[in-house]
DNA sequence: GTTTGGATAAGTGGATACAAAAATCCAGAG
DNA sequence: CTCTGGATTTTTGTATCCACTTATCCAAAC
């Protein structure tokens, strides 16, 4: 599994870990588009290595559920139906809640401090237009779960934010108005404050 | 992923998927122990088929969390400390909570019927002692939260279920005491009542 | 007796080769 | 013109092979 929150590219001491990191970036930044067929051949040419590894890859990748596997079928990139869309919000809602009931009593000062810098240049993010506005919007979380000391928790909320990554762009690029979600953080942070 | 939720042996249609319902079959029932290293030549040897497959299967059972895979040091059985026990009941917690929100007010007087014949048939599985008890149980969750349609949220229920199991057959065999939980499921059937 | 270092064995990762399955294409029938 | 069936091509799945990493073992030094 092994999905790491943000891009922090690190590099890769196998070939089946650099086809991983490499398929997810691209998936991530929708460079494929779903029903997509993953050629492996292809892939492995790209990045300079035979198709095994990039095979490898696939399998974690189902396990994210970014691709759909099938026998003899081959690789294919897993758009999210609405419905299925509505569902990862509702896993990732309560998992979220599990994750901030955990940190909430151990909200310090300068954790305090730091979620606000955080949310600011979530903000500032946001403005610039571009969509890495999801990289701030990561880190944040990122930092508020990080702090509940549970990595399966964790883990699963992130693998979640994965697959809805290219959805939160669209809709960032779509309604260009993180503002809402601006507030909504901010109300979160105002309300561990009490 | 695809983990079948009960033990629904089907033909595998690929030499990857026998191996790995083989090995999670073997995993689940503890037929190794945390930490053995799990060696692809052996198993492949095991089942008549070469080191590849075995390989592939090893990646997805570390998806599930069953197995731990490090570059150059092979796959080793992931035991779950009291920690990581404890976490993964607390994700499955609000995970069935969720899902047991979402199945309430579809439930109809047939699906109670069912219900109770199933709790029924689990009590009765839990007095013979082998843990097929397991098994009844499994069956009893499967039923209930397959009426959310809510695949991905099943999915993951199962998976977690799935890592816990062995440990659910020790605390079975070692408190040999069930009825506590049987009042546990009645209590929820009943609250579903009202 | 313990530690260190290095030879040797075991195991892993990856590439290539081959077999089987699926997809594609094309010709002929209707 | 469309449909059907079969040959051809493409792609997948698995096995085998080789290079490289890691683990094991044993002897010499301390």
């Amino acid at each position: 599994m092994a999905i790491s929150y943000a891009s922090t590219a690190h590099v890769a001491s196998t070939a089946e870990e650099e086809a991983y990191t490499y398929l997810q970036q691209a998936l991530r930044f929708s460079r494929y588009k779903p029903g997509d067929r993953l050629i492996p051949e292809e892939i492995a040419a790209e990045i300079g290595m035979s198709r095994m590894p990039v095979r490898e890859a696939f399998r974690r990748l189902a396990a994210d559920g970014l691709v759909t596997l099938r026998p003899n079928r081959g690789c294919v990139v897993a758009g999210l139906t609405l419905d299925e869309l509505n569902e990862t919000f509702e896993i990732r809602s309560v998992l979220e809640g599990l994750a901030v009931r955990i940190v909430m009593p151990r909200l310090t000062l300068e954790s305090f401090e730091e979620l606000d810098r955080l949310l600011l240049r979530m903000e500032r993010a946001g403005e610039t237009g571009s969509s890495d506005w999801v990289l701030r919007h990561q880190e944040f979380h990122a930092f508020l779960y990080g702090m509940s000391e549970r990595p399966k928790l964790i883990r699963q909320i992130a693998a979640l934010h994965v697959a809805i990554e290219p959805y939160m762009r669209i809709w960032f690029d779509y309604v260009d108005k993180p503002l809402s979600a601006r507030e909504e953080h901010q109300n979160l942070i105002d309300a561990f404050r009490s």
